[in-house]
DNA sequence: CTGTGTGCAAAACGTTTGCATGCCT
DNA sequence: AGGCATGCAAACGTTTTGCACACAG
C-alpha cells in the first residue's frame, strides 16, 4: 500500500473522496503486518470513532483492494484478510490461533510454471501458503 | 482418498456407518479432479437420490476431511473445494469462472523452509496456488 | 450543488447445529 | 437393541445490499 499521503492523491484522482472513517483505516493498514480481518480494523477504528459501521470498513477494504493498495488473503477459511504489503511474498497461518505471518522468501526463480499451466492460463502469480502449528499454540 | 471399497472398511472400522448417501458421495469423489464444493456434490447426490439433504452432504464432508480422506481447499473465496488427491500437488484457480485445477509439478525440493518458519512453527505442508485467467475466460 | 460515502437495518450466502426420526450393524 | 446418520428447520458468522441522509469536492 502506498503512504497515506499518495493514497490520499490517488483516490482524489479517481474522483473519490477522502473521509476520516477512509483515513482511520488507511493508518490502521499503513505498514500492518497483522494481516487483519475486517472485523479486527473495524475493532481499532471503532476505538477512535466509536460511531463507524462495518458497512464502511467492508466497503472501504473493497475499494482499495479494487485500486490494488491491498491484497485479500483467502487462506484463513472462516475469514478474508487484508494485506497492505503488495510486494510478492508468501505467508503461514497456524491451523490453531490462525495467526498469519509473512515469509519474504522469494521463490519466483525456483517455482516454474509448468507447462500445461502456461497454455492453459495466463498466470499472475502465485502464493505458498504453509501449514503448520505456531510455537505458541504447541 | 481411498477406493470406496476400503473406504467402507475404514469407517466401520471406525465405529462409523456406510449409508447409501455416503456411498454415492464416495463415488462422485473417487477419482474427480474437478475440486466440487459442497453444492456440487450436493447437485449430484441429489440426481439419483432426489432427497439427500445438505446437512449430509456436509457431515460426511466433514468426516472425510477428519478421516484425511480428502483436503479441503481454501482457495476460492466463495465456498471451499474438497479434493480427494491428498497427495502433494498445487492448483491453478481462474479469476474469473474459478474453476480449480491440478498442479503436479513437484516443488519440494526446490521450497525450503525459511529459518524463521522453522523456528516458529511446525509445518505440515505448503499449498502452491497460482492465479489467473483461464483461457475459456480470456 | 453534485455525487460519492456513510450508517442503519435487512438480506444474502455458505455453513453449522438441535433435535426427532431412521436405519446400519 | 443401540447408536450413529439423516433431514428438516432454525441459527450462525461473515459479507453484501437498499436506501435515506451526510458531507467532501
Amino acid at each position: 500500500m502506498e503512504t497515506v499521503e499518495k493514497l490520499t492523491k490517488t483516490l482524489r484522482s479517481h474522483g473519490m473522496k477522502v473521509t476520516p472513517q477512509r483515513l482511520m483505516i488507511f493508518r490502521i493498514l499503513e505498514n500492518n503486518t497483522s494481516h487483519p480481518s475486517a472485523e479486527d480494523v473495524y475493532k481499532r477504528v471503532k476505538k477512535i470513532y466509536p460511531t463507524v459501521s462495518f458497512t464502511t470498513i467492508y466497503k472501504t477494504l473493497e475499494t482499495l483492494r479494487d485500486l490494488g493498495e491491498v491484497r485479500e488473503l483467502i487462506i484463513d477459511e472462516d475469514r478474508k484478510h487484508y494485506d497492505p504489503n503488495i510486494t510478492n511474498h508468501h505467508h503461514v497461518i497456524c491451523s490453531t490461533c490462525k495467526k498469519i505471518h509473512d515469509v519474504f522468501e522469494d521463490f519466483s526463480s525456483h517455482v516454474k510454471l509448468p507447462d500445461f499451466v502456461q497454455e492453459n492460463y495466463t498466470v499472475s502469480g502465485f502464493q505458498i501458503t504453509f501449514y503448520g502449528t505456531c510455537t505458541m499454540c504447541t
